[in-house]
DNA sequence: CGCGTCCTTGAACTGATTCAATTGCGGTGG
DNA sequence: CCACCGCAATTGAATCAGTTCAAGGACGCG
């Protein structure tokens, strides 16, 4: 059962404390527009594990991610079920003209999220310029960073791998400064191997190596405490 | 010396004769646009492993591709060059709005190209809502098949990586009927082997593997033979 | 003909996987 | 409160796929 097909809780959009105000959607449109999208915009918080949208399923709205960690999957024919991206604030998600979904959604953590329903928040898209030009480009940059994703992967040992992807969380908790930080892991080690093309052998191995050189601590499995940011960012060098 | 900075030999596109009509951006939009988008429109014949476009530089066209095969280059910080992606038509080259590009391209083999001047190309977008929206969804559509090699990148052993970027290229020149044909490899074995990840050897001892197999028959380094399709992307399987 | 470049092949080595066992932890029930 | 279960994570040892290093062959070009 997905979200989409659940009554409220929704609340209208809370726009005056949106979390990512400066880097949304809303930002670069003119006041009426964004008056437009904000009456259509419905917030929402999505549990830890709970499916937002599901692949296949009809695409009945699109999403901005407010807060929280959101793991995009595809079930690939085979079966089983693959990790495509983790997806931080102000990610948007849903980028198809599509009438199903190519993805399901899962939320990684507990979830905020700004929720726009398909038809009007297609009806505006087609009335703004600003609008499909700022999801143009979110959708670009999305691109390119599938393929440095797609190059280092090929290319990169699983070491700098582990690295790179911890650091990557570490950094949408606090994006500021260098210091110390602490974080909650969004993903299993087997999610994370799964995302890294690893096995959960390797990703756990590699964890420890990170240990040992004392740039991270475990207080338990998933809560990662950070001595000094910029070691680690030196360690993971260039990956993102 | 880039291809954009050059005087023509350019010509008027060629429309009636456009070999990708039935899929290129034009084939969507209503005939007032189709005319607009023409008349801004030039084809050009960039020979084999001249620049189109540079990264870094100003962005002053798009294009899509016609005929042949283009490489995608991203120079990293470190230096050196990586092989982001290999486009075929009707392809669309240069999506971003920004001043520079991300990427180079280089012509792969011959390639016929259909150029658009950047800022009458940009005009005529923000006045059609078909021409926007169908460049989206062609990004959309790169997007997942970026996100879907970074998948198998990281999953997939090499034979199959090999067999997989071949049956691409083989797909490319009929993607008609399961028989036998040929093609011109558009890479060198350490294209190949940049673009997937792996090293020259073992792009070649794999490519040796799939002669052995009698799915391939190499007249020379670069002209390989298909007895049968069909069975080639058997053996790919799922990969694209 | 000879040289350079690209491709292929071989053999030793290395990093990641596989298989197997152990540890650690949250939850349940005695 | 502790014993026990089940699942997730860690650790170890053997194996294997791909790399690295090194040498030889094919083709195009002067």
């Amino acid at each position: 059962m997905t979200i989409e097909n659940k009554l409220p809780p929704e609340q209208p959009a809370p726009c005056n404390a949106c979390p990512i105000l400066e880097y949304s959607l809303c930002l670069p449109l003119p006041a009426r527009q964004r008056e437009s999208l904000r009456s259509i915009a419905r917030s929402r918080i999505v549990p830890q594990g709970q499916l937002i949208f599901e692949q296949g399923n009809e695409v009945v709205s699109f999403a901005s991610i407010m807060t929280g960690v959101v793991k995009l999957l595809r079930t690939p024919p085979a079966g089983g079920s693959q990790i495509v991206a983790f997806m931080h604030p102000p990610e948007f998600i849903g980028y198809t003209f599509d009438k199903v979904h190519l993805y399901s959604a899962e939320a990684a953590t507990d979830v905020e999220i700004c929720i726009y329903p398909r038809d009007p928040f297609l009806a505006l898209l087609g009335k703004s310029k600003k609008l499909s030009r700022s999801l143009f480009e979110a959708a670009a940059e999305e691109l390119d960073s599938a393929r440095k994703w797609r190059l280092t992967l090929g290319r990169v040992p699983a070491y700098q791998r582990v690295v790179g992807l911890l650091a990557k969380f570490a950094q949408h908790t606090r994006s500021d400064e260098g210091g110390a930080l602490e974080f909650l892991l969004p993903a299993s080690r087997s999610d994370l191997a799964d995302y890294l093309g690893l096995t959960v052998e390797t990703v756990s191995r590699n964890i420890t190596i990170l240990r040992q050189k004392g740039l991270i601590e475990l207080k338990s499995a998933r809560e990662v405490f950070v001595p000094n940011m910029d070691d680690l960012l030196a360690e993971a060098d260039m990956i993102n």
